[in-house]
DNA sequence: TGTACATCAGTGAACGCGCGTTCACTGATGTAC
DNA sequence: TGTACATCAGTGAACGCGCGTTCACTGATGTAC
């Protein structure tokens, strides 16, 4: 029942893809070796010929993930003015909460906890993927002018991944959608106070002035 | 063998903040009964005279943490004005990441992920301590005369929450501080900048309407 | 191009382990008189 | 206050279950000649 090189390498990835879903869905320890290849259509048997154990399953699950949501934003708003771009992806960030299809969980979210004590090499893979999302915000941010633009882009992130945490636990929907707006605006505000490098208007010095603190306090 | 009331109640109290630690250090899934009851000096059959099931016993502890959290600040902060008050409680909080003292860790940070899917007996408790810990702040804001004191609460925590979220998986320690120093960033950004009731500066105008977005859009 | 052997994807059962929970038992505490 | 019985905190072993992992096996694919 050997199959061809080609046919391998498209299991592995059917598994890697459905095992981040359902990973990022229902969390990892909910999540079965069994039942992610019974949802690939596979025994449990097999999967030992695509992934060394669980947890290097996890971290390659972990890193499609980030790169998944990267992508999907990246895709979304190639070509749009900065300012629009970032609004696409607070936006989508925040769906999280209602719209839970794969290309719209961010690992940071639904699997920061649970990972928090996870190997180095599936902490790696998430580190490398949040730099990734940073990085995708702070180019749009540089375009506008900002001064710290990757220490906006980091308190951007953060914002995002607190509420969407928040509200996903909280078992109000009322409150979740507070909680969730809250953000949105708490961005607006960022992006309209923050300092920008160029045309500072005078009221913004002191803003500034924090905002490029020292690394070493 | 049988223990009198007290000492029985007492030794309900042990085992829940002993869990209750445990839990926010380790998680849930890597802590199991038998590690908690001997941790509190007993053997792992006597748990069910004190707790229905595992269950239980994490929404207790849940509830738990989060009113010793909200307590720690709620001491470290009373009579103080309500601005210091403020940055005492952000900078205890995000000292979360360095000091995992029992009083340091909130639930929401810690367990968040892993109790995304738990029962509503369980999210419910996370629910009320978290109301309960925006109620903190924003009795501060609400003396600093912020007009929407409860949304600019909210903002804090998600900021909070996120930043030390990532700044726990992330592994790269600098990156981790870097992080953390842009939350509190934020949060000063978000206080000199959100809306206040009186004394609006002209420049804050467009702010505060902003801020005063409808509940439902 | 064809042949012969090695490789290896996938199967399905089994193993071993840890965990939540149960249980019979003990003896000190609580309580009713 | 004292007595007699019921209660129940705590013990330590056992149960049952699910899970990650292993393994012998099958037969199609890959590869060396």
């Amino acid at each position: 029942m050997r199959k061809s090189n080609a046919e391998t390498a498209e299991t592995r990835k059917r598994i890697l893809s459905i095992a981040s879903g359902m990973f990022l869905r229902n969390g990892i320890a909910a999540t079965s070796i069994a039942d992610v290849m019974v949802a690939a259509g596979l025994t449990q048997g097999g999967f030992y010929r695509h992934f060394q154990s669980k947890e290097h399953l996890v971290a390659d699950a972990s890193a499609a993930a980030f790169e998944q949501t990267r992508a999907a934003f990246d895709a979304a708003t190639a070509g749009k003015p900065p300012r629009e771009a970032l609004d696409l992806i607070v936006r989508h960030y925040l769906d999280q909460h209602r719209d839970t299809t794969l290309g719209n969980l961010c690992p940071m979210v639904n699997l920061a906890s649970e990972l928090r004590d996870a190997d180095q090499q599936i902490k790696a893979a998430l580190t490398d993927g949040y730099a990734r999302l940073v990085k995708l915000l702070a180019a749009y941010l540089m375009r506008l002018d900002y001064s710290d633009y990757v220490g906006v882009a980091e308190s951007i992130v953060s914002v995002l991944v607190g509420a969407v945490s928040v509200a996903r636990v909280v078992t109000d929907a009322a409150l979740s959608d507070t909680i969730l707006r809250n953000a949105q605006n708490t961005v607006d505000l960022i992006l309209r106070n923050a300092a920008t490098g160029a045309g500072l208007a005078p009221d913004n010095r002191a803003a500034a002035e924090a905002q490029r603190r020292p690394l070493q306090p």
